[in-house]
DNA sequence: AACTTTGTTAACCAGATGGTTAAACTAATT
DNA sequence: AATTAGTTTAACCATCTGGTTAACAAAGTT
């Protein structure tokens, strides 16, 4: 009979209680700054625990890696994929990824972060083994047949994301200096950000919009 | 006689070379990931030699990052407080901020991964002790002086900075996810940044166009 | 009850890492 | 030639780190 990997109560409880602490460590902390010893204690359990589940700090790294990029990029796509019309699709858009953002900043903090540090083939290489890459078609579609119905200028589609992504996600990656920048405490980075919300939205589409005859 | 410390053209030639070595791997691998030795073979001298010149890994790391977010901010200032009005300046601003991350990307990326990674007080200290902080007091005045002239609407000077640092620096701390999920390359990139600094100074000015009264 | 599989632990290990020491080398000064 | 201050090195060390081993506990299976 082939071994079969037998998943018990007991080891499924454990294994999520080492993935909550991975994650969270690993995002603090960094693949390189992690230690294993550190999660083995975050998780309550021995050393060689984590190796008995993960077999490598690698290996346990590209679990939690993958999981967070998968959870950044699905919700994006289910926007993306939905029906609506591209301004409404927009708004969308700006809204939920500074939501996800700041309910969750580690997220893109940690995979821009990890995919910056290693140049190597290594995340490209996890990366392709998921599905979390975000698809664009569809609306790159309707950004295309709003051009040609004369309802919204002629853009690059690659600059419109460049953009979206910028304005929504950048406040959180940068928030330790625009904080110290600019200044200001935890209540009032939240209120800005609150308020991007309805800016950003209003930002993007006002760039859309064709300027009068001149 | 008080012990001075006597530079002499050796030592400087050696601090210079050293300086050179760890901003290169500091920069590359973070300040976890450098390793003292990596740095010393880059630099072409013994590992005892680092100590002799700085005497820790932190202190190396504190003038490799001092200078870095220097390099990066200083700039920055120089186009704050000229003397143009303020449609020029967001021109020059954002044309000088992409400039500088194209030519330069591993500084954001270094500076904001690292302010990310020590949630300690370690990097603030550091801060503090450098006049590296952009001075944006003449830009938020011009601001105010266009909004109440009626030249300009009236907008959050710290949602217009976030703006324009998104919209710039944003592509370039993501770069590698960008090529990823769009599948471009390093030419195809290029362009598009290149084309930016025409696009953005474009969005943002616009944006701050007074609209038709409706 | 005997046996097998799975889950868990303490103790251990080899290699790496930041940092130190003491000695040797160099070049200017006396 | 001797002194001195600054520079450079090889060898060393304590500690940490990812990973392994062997033994043990628990829970089925026969």
């Amino acid at each position: 009979m082939v071994k079969k990997e037998q998943v018990t109560d007991q080891s499924m409880v454990t294994e999520e209680r080492i993935l909550e602490a991975a994650t969270k460590v690993f995002r603090e902390k960094g693949r390189e700054g992690a230690r294993m010893q550190e999660i083995a204690d975050a998780a309550g359990i021995n050393k060689a625990l984590l190796h008995y589940y993960f077999r490598s700090k690698d290996l346990l790294f590209e679990r939690v890696f993958i999981e967070s990029a998968r959870l950044f990029f699905s919700r994006l796509n289910e926007v993306l994929q939905g029906n609506m019309d591209v301004f409404q699709k927009i708004t969308r858009l700006c809204e939920a990824y500074i939501t996800l953002s700041v309910e969750n900043p580690f997220i893109p903090v940690f995979v821009i972060g990890e995919m910056n540090r290693s140049q190597d083939i290594f995340i490209r290489n996890m990366f392709t083994a998921t599905q979390s890459r975000p698809d664009f078609s569809i609306f790159r579609q309707q950004l295309q047949a709003a051009a040609e119905a004369g309802i919204i200028r002629r853009v690059a589609p690659h600059q419109l994301i460049m953009n979206i992504l910028g304005l929504c996600i950048f406040p959180v990656i940068a928030k330790p200096m625009m904080q110290f920048n600019m200044g200001i405490g935890e209540g009032e980075f939240m209120a800005l950000m609150e308020e991007r919300k309805r800016l950003v939205p209003e930002l993007i589409i006002s760039s859309l919009k064709i300027e009068k005859s001149e």
